[in-house]
DNA sequence: TCCTATTGAATAGCACGCTATATAATAAAG
DNA sequence: CTTTATTATATAGCGTGCTATTCAATAGGA
């Protein structure tokens, strides 16, 4: 019974996983953000107004997370969460204007991370990182193939 | 300011290790298990009654994470653990008989999540992705260069 | 219209990661 | 042999993820 963690991809994802977040962490601390909220906030400055609904969607993750996570950015005022006016059950989420003044520093500092990380492949391998991310992130979206 | 998050190799490390884990999870709780108990189990599968410095030195977690794990498996009575008879500072961590009986189905959960996970990848390109997320890990490792 | 189903969001409770701090035991220095 | 430093572990507090549950508002069907 041999196995391996230093040939798991899932321990090797976990623990790149937990090196990205604390190196973007590390980063945008300074700005007053955590990485949860910098993911949401990229959403909010490519299109300001979202419900929860769409971030959810957009961000895959949980309903319960991102009401969580917009819940800790109120606190901190980075957004406003208002009422549609034609639905009393939807919440717009708007930026404010702190928010907006950290678009440049904190997509600097994303870059700097996502750089810092890749320095040790080349442009070629970089692609091909990027994509065998995205195939092995579709393969575990999948359900499971029936046991036939 | 362009930041494409399908682009971004930490958004990627982030989904991908929130869907093995939840694989993992999916697959190893009808065993009583978590994650991080499968991990801390598997190394104390290799080698019982190890000290938890030294659990903490081989799956690279910090020292008050690997404490709060110990005390959910101690409370799922999968552990002991024994003050050192020479270093009465030092506990050494014993696998329960129940923890040695997951050793199998457990271990075999895992191998299926990681199959299901690289199911689209050809032999060649697991062994380049898993290379190449060790050079990655290896590169945030290392601590910033200078701004010369 | 009234009842039921659906939808959007909040909350409870947990796992697991982190930093910072406390406490206990041993080691080292004087 | 004290005093101080170091080491091993625990605890507090927080962020981010999850599932399960609750509540309010809207939509749909009788």
């Amino acid at each position: 019974m041999t196995f391996q963690k230093t040939k798991s991809a899932g321990f090797l994802a976990n623990q790149m996983a937990r090196l990205f977040a604390s190196g973007l962490h590390r980063r945008i601390r300074p700005l007053g953000l955590a990485p949860a909220q910098f993911m949401t906030l990229l959403e909010l400055w490519g299109e300001d107004g979202q419900t929860q609904s769409q971030l959810i969607e957009r961000l895959d993750v949980e309903q319960a997370t991102m009401a969580n996570t917009l819940a800790r950015m109120s606190r901190d005022g980075l957004i406003t969460r208002n009422k549609h006016p034609d639905d009393g059950r939807v919440q717009v989420v708007n930026l404010t204007g702190k928010a907006q003044k950290l678009k440049k520093p904190a997509i600097n500092a994303a870059m700097a991370q996502n750089e810092a990380a890749l320095a040790a492949l080349s442009d070629v391998e970089r692609r091909q990182f990027i994509d065998m991310m995205k195939k092995v992130i579709a393969a575990m979206k999948q359900p499971d193939p029936p046991v036939l």
